[in-house]
DNA sequence: ATTCGTGCAAATAGTTTGCAGCAGA
DNA sequence: TCTGCTGCAAACTATTTGCACGAAT
């Protein structure tokens, strides 16, 4: 569905514009395509996706300015189980917290969110883990694996 | 630090080679010291480890013994947060469901365990998602992301 | 004018594959 | 002796980079 804050697409390109200009970098076109494509799919895409989704933009670029994004922290690189990299809004930008949803069949990675409870648990393992191991653990990130109902 | 489920390396050697002759593949020198190496290592492993820990294997090899020991149920292959592929005894072999601590400095995986509180939580998750998104969710994976105190 | 962005083509790097010889049952 | 295993070299593919031109301030 994508979308999915509060914030219209206005909000993001603003929010977005300023991420760039604290950077010195242009918000160009090409970028903005970019942007409103991972919005609009609201799920981690391939860059083969963005180029369908985002056209004009010859693949280096598109790379490029993922990358650049991902630095300015507008955009995060997601691995999936296959061997195509993954683009998504940050979490900053997307302003909600979730989790991947993976198909072994097709590659499809979905959000999801999981219980408050869940995520208290994941946090009290991160710090437990932490501590056993001399690791500052800074993020946590869970999969499920599965079948979508296309490839069942 | 490996070896860490109840049985020594002689059972794995055995059940290593059940799963091969399963399918009509032999338990060669190279494919036992590159479970060996697996197995004494105890987290997963890039190929440049595997080949230095079991030396005397051409890249070639190694990718499809270790290709084919994933196939056979033997290893399964872990993609880390860095562009290495890596490689771990199967949670069937080493007989522990695990997750994984991930650094974001070097790359290094750790396995890790966590409260059965926790597992219950994440398998209830995954029946919500399956559920809410028509997915048949075979499997979960927790990776936590930080800072190992080498890299601190 | 200067700085940044872009397309194209070439380079990189992990992984896979073709092939001819070697080895185990 | 038949089937599978191996090393080497070549192929493949996602991603990155060099470079010269175009665009924005």
């Amino acid at each position: 569905m994508g979308m999915t804050g509060s914030a219209g697409l206005a909000t993001l390109h603003r929010r977005v514009g300023s991420l760039l200009d604290a950077r010195g970098q242009r918000y160009t076109t090409g970028r903005r395509g970019l942007i409103e494509a991972l919005a609009t799919l609201g799920r981690p895409a391939t860059i083969g996706e963005l180029i369908v989704a985002a056209p004009g933009l010859a693949t280096s670029t598109a790379y490029r300015n993922l990358t650049m994004l991902s630095e300015a922290g507008a955009v995060a690189r997601v691995s999936g189980g296959d061997e195509f990299g993954r683009f998504e809004l940050s979490e900053q930008l997307s302003g909600e917290h979730h989790h991947h949803v993976v198909c072994a069949g097709c590659g499809i990675v979905l959000d999801t969110r999981v219980s408050a409870r869940l995520e208290a648990a994941l946090e009290e393992a991160a710090r437990a883990v932490a501590e056993a191991n001399d690791f500052a653990v800074t993020e946590h990130r869970l999969e499920l694996v599965g079948r979508c109902g296309d490839c069942r």
